[in-house]
DNA sequence: ACCTGATTCAAACATACGTTTAAATCATAC
DNA sequence: GTATGATTTAAACGTATGTTTGAATCAGGT
C-alpha cells in the first residue's frame, strides 16, 4: 500500500460532497479531486459509486447505533432495578445525544449528521433501504421502549408521535446552519448540549401532550 | 395553439416525477415522456429544466399561501374583535390544515406536497431560494401571531420550535405512504382531517411545553 | 386560399457522467 | 536486485443528459 489512507479520504470528500450537494448531483470527479485522488480510485476500492455511498454511510452509522443501544438498554437496565418507568424525556435522549453530538467530534462528523438528515428525506432513495437495513433494530428497541413509558397512549397515536419527532430530528440533522428566515433578533448559534436540551424539552412534551 | 394543455400536461408530469425521485435524479426524456409531449416543448415553454421547476413549485405554491395568510389574519382579526389571544394550536392548524388537504383535491396536488417537503430537505438546492422567496412574508407572520400567542416563551426559544415543527411537517409531506418501520400491530392509513389533529396536538404541546 | 406567428417534431449538439482498461509505479518479500 | 502483487495513473469508452436547430405542422385573421 503506496498511500494507505486513499480509502479514508475518498470517504471523507464523498461524506462532505454527498451531504452538501446530495448523492445525484455530486460526481466522482468533484469527489476524487478533493480528496486529491485518482479518479479510478472509487471503483478500485470501492467498486462503484453507489457502493461507496453504502460504505460512507456504514462507517459511521454502525458504531453510533451501538452507542444508542448501549445507553438505551443502561437507561432500560436501571429503571427496571429501580422499579421504575424510563422517562420519555430520557428515552429520546439516548437517541439524539449521540447524533447531534457527532458534530462536535470531528469536522467529518458534521457533514455525516447532515447526510443521514438527507437521506431520510429521500424516502425512495439509493441509500434508504441500506440505511433502514441499519437502524430496525434501534428502532424497534426504541418504538417498545417509548410504549413502556406512554402506557396510555394508543400505539396508533404512539407511531404518528415518534413519526413527528424523528421528523424534527432529521431536519435539525440537515440545517446545521444556513438556516432559513431567521427573525432579527434570534441568534441561532447554540451548543450542541444545548440543542438536544430545546429539543427534548419540544418532543417530550409532543409525545406525553394529552390525547 | 394546436394542444392548450401542453403546459399543465408537462408541469403535472414534471411534478410527480421530481416529486417522486429528486430534481437531480429526474430527467426531461422521462418527464416530456410521461406527459406525452416532444422533448424541445420544456425548453420552448419554460426555457430550462430549472425555470420548469420553478413553474412547478409557483403554480401551487401561490394560491396555497394565499389561502393559509387569508386564514391567520382571519384568525388574528376574530381574536382582536373578541379581546382574546389565539391559540397556538389555531394558528398553527392555519399554516398546516390547507397544505395537508392538498392530498385530497386530486392526484397532481398529492404530489406536490410531496415535492415541497423534499425542497425543504436540500438545504442548498436549486428550489430553495425561490421557495424561501415565496414563504418568507407568511413566516414572518406566523412567527409573530404565535409570539402573540405565546408571550412568555423567549423568542429564541420560539425560534427553535417553530423549526421543529416546521421539520415535523416537512417529514410528514415527504412521507404520505411508504412509511418505512411500522409496527405489525399499527395502520397507518388515516384520514387526513385526522392526521392533522394529530399533528396538532403532538405540535402544540410541543410549542406549549414548559421551558 | 394564403399569409403569419405560434407550436410541434425529429435530429443533432456538446458536454458530463460512471466505468473500464492497460500501462506505470509502488511496497514488500525473497 | 529482482520478482510479485497491490495500487495509482492517464486515457478512453459508451451512455445519458440538457439544450439547440431548422424544417414541418397547426390555428386564426384577412
Amino acid at each position: 500500500m503506496s498511500r494507505p489512507d486513499t480509502k479514508q479520504r475518498i470517504l471523507s470528500a464523498a461524506e462532505h460532497h454527498f451531504a452538501r450537494d446530495g448523492y445525484h448531483a455530486t460526481s466522482l470527479r468533484s469527489i476524487t479531486t478533493a480528496a486529491d485522488v485518482n479518479l479510478a480510485a472509487v471503483n478500485y476500492h470501492f467498486g462503484s459509486k453507489e457502493a461507496l455511498l453504502e460504505a460512507v454511510i456504514e462507517r459511521r452509522l454502525t458504531p453510533l447505533n451501538k452507542v444508542r443501544l448501549n445507553q438505551l438498554e443502561t437507561l432500560l437496565k436501571k429503571a427496571k432495578q429501580g422499579e421504575e418507568v424510563p422517562t420519555c424525556r430520557d428515552i429520546l435522549r439516548t437517541f439524539i445525544e449521540p447524533t447531534l453530538r457527532l458534530r462536535q467530534q470531528g469536522s467529518d462528523s458534521e457533514d455525516f449528521v447532515a447526510l443521514i438528515g438527507r437521506i431520510l428525506a429521500e424516502p425512495r432513495g439509493v441509500a434508504m433501504s441500506i440505511f433502514m437495513h441499519h437502524m430496525e433494530p434501534l428502532m424497534n428497541r426504541l418504538f417498545q421502549a417509548l410504549a413502556l413509558s406512554l402506557p396510555e397512549l394508543p400505539r396508533q397515536t404512539l407511531f404518528w408521535r415518534v413519526h413527528f419527532a424523528l421528523g424534527s430530528l432529521s431536519h435539525i440533522m440537515r440545517c446545521h446552519e444556513r438556516h432559513a428566515m431567521v427573525p432579527e433578533d434570534v441568534n441561532v448559534d447554540v451548543e450542541v448540549g444545548d440543542l438536544v436540551e430545546l429539543f427534548l424539552d419540544f418532543a417530550s412534551a409532543g409525545m406525553e401532550g394529552t390525547i
